[in-house]
DNA sequence: GTCAAGTAGATTGTCGACAATCCACCGGTA
DNA sequence: TACCGGTGGATTGTCGACAATCTACTTGAC
């Protein structure tokens, strides 16, 4: 599911550890809505739903902590996240920085990856069709975001936008309706491509 | 031979957990240099040094991570991170990025932590004096650098300086003799702070 | 001598159990 | 009734032990 998918498969890959599946099932049920913002993370539950021991799970719990979609407070244990209206907007204008960063970076780079985003673009509009849920859709405008942080040439962009991806996705999820029309939000993105090939760092 | 012995006030203020003091002694291992660039931190044997058991001492490493003090190899464990030449550069390229839009929101905001950035240059002063090791002028400069993350009005800027905060401290002790002469290291803030007293977003 | 397979030792990954801590409930008292 | 301390249940924090995995060494064949 992830960027990685040109495997010539000579690779198991099965080598993913217990404690990543569980972090990916958890952030999972959390940007899906299943665990509601505030609730709580038994790790007892958790683990029992998982088949697993609770050593896992919390190791797991740390990794999402990281990832901003839990918090932790000690001897009280996890909580899925919870956003305030001021942290919204501090969300927002930190990707703000970090992806016009990136994106004058990949202009001064030679902007390698221009194709990719072309093609995300095209995905973007193909998702935007009836039959695809919403999460397929912001999932799909991340992966335009993250091609971004990624063609910097500055891996510290890429590891900063991975950072806040998690709680990007949730909080889109949590307001939704920026995606009502989801081919308009890929017509956003075209300027962006086209500053891109021109070399205008302040159009971006 | 451990400092539980200090407490002698009104609040305990002891509730600090076991991993957070692991945490910060390893640390403080890593950055002063005494576990050297990786080197591998056997579980076992820290978790015998400090007296706990491994769990605690696990939990701290995955800590130290997030800081990139340490990297994690799968089924390998934790090592000392040590850093090429490029990883350098991007990490002064990065903190570039953060800090000066850090000082632009700053600026916006009226510059409310000014005195407090003008009192740690005094600091920086006082400490660039005969008689202070190297570290602790490093962490005065990191301090300064922190209160303008921390005047910026978005909390994300202040947890993004924090999380490469000890990186960052580690690569100046591994490099060390950018600080040959700490007095022309304070001179070199005051046009900073003059140019945040001004307004002056370009400047600085 | 070189290389490969096998093996022993050490280290991490996971587990279940116990101790420490927190939280909600309950009963007494003014 | 409102307030306060005690108490029981539940959850996290830590621990020691075992299983899975890696590493380095030995052994043997070519």
């Amino acid at each position: 599911m992830d960027a990685d998918s040109d495997a010539d498969g000579l690779e198991p890959l099965d080598r993913e550890g217990l404690v990543q599946r569980v972090a990916r099932r958890l952030s999972k049920a959390i940007v899906s809505g299943q665990l509601r913002a505030g609730e709580r993370l038994s790790e007892s539950v958790i683990a029992r739903q998982l088949g697993t021991s609770r050593a896992p799970v919390r190791e797991a719990a740390r990794l999402l902590e990281n990832s901003g979609l839990v918090t932790y407070q000690p001897n009280r244990g996890f909580f899925v996240r919870s956003f305030t209206a001021a942290e919204l907007d501090n969300l927002y204008e930190f990707r703000i920085v970090i992806e016009l960063a990136a994106v004058r970076r990949l202009i001064r780079e030679g902007g390698r990856t221009v194709p990719a985003l072309c093609a995300q673009i095209d995905v973007l509009h193909r998702v935007a069709e009836p039959g695809h849920d919403m999460l397929t859709q912001v999932e799909a405008d991340m992966q335009f975001h993250r091609l971004i942080c990624d063609g910097a040439g500055n891996p510290r962009f890429l590891a900063t936008f991975e950072q806040i991806a998690l709680e990007t996705e949730l909080t889109i999820m949590l307001i939704g309706k920026l995606y009502d029309d989801a081919h308009r939000l890929a017509e956003t993105h075209v300027p962006i491509l086209e500053a891109i090939q021109a070399g205008d760092e302040t159009a971006a």
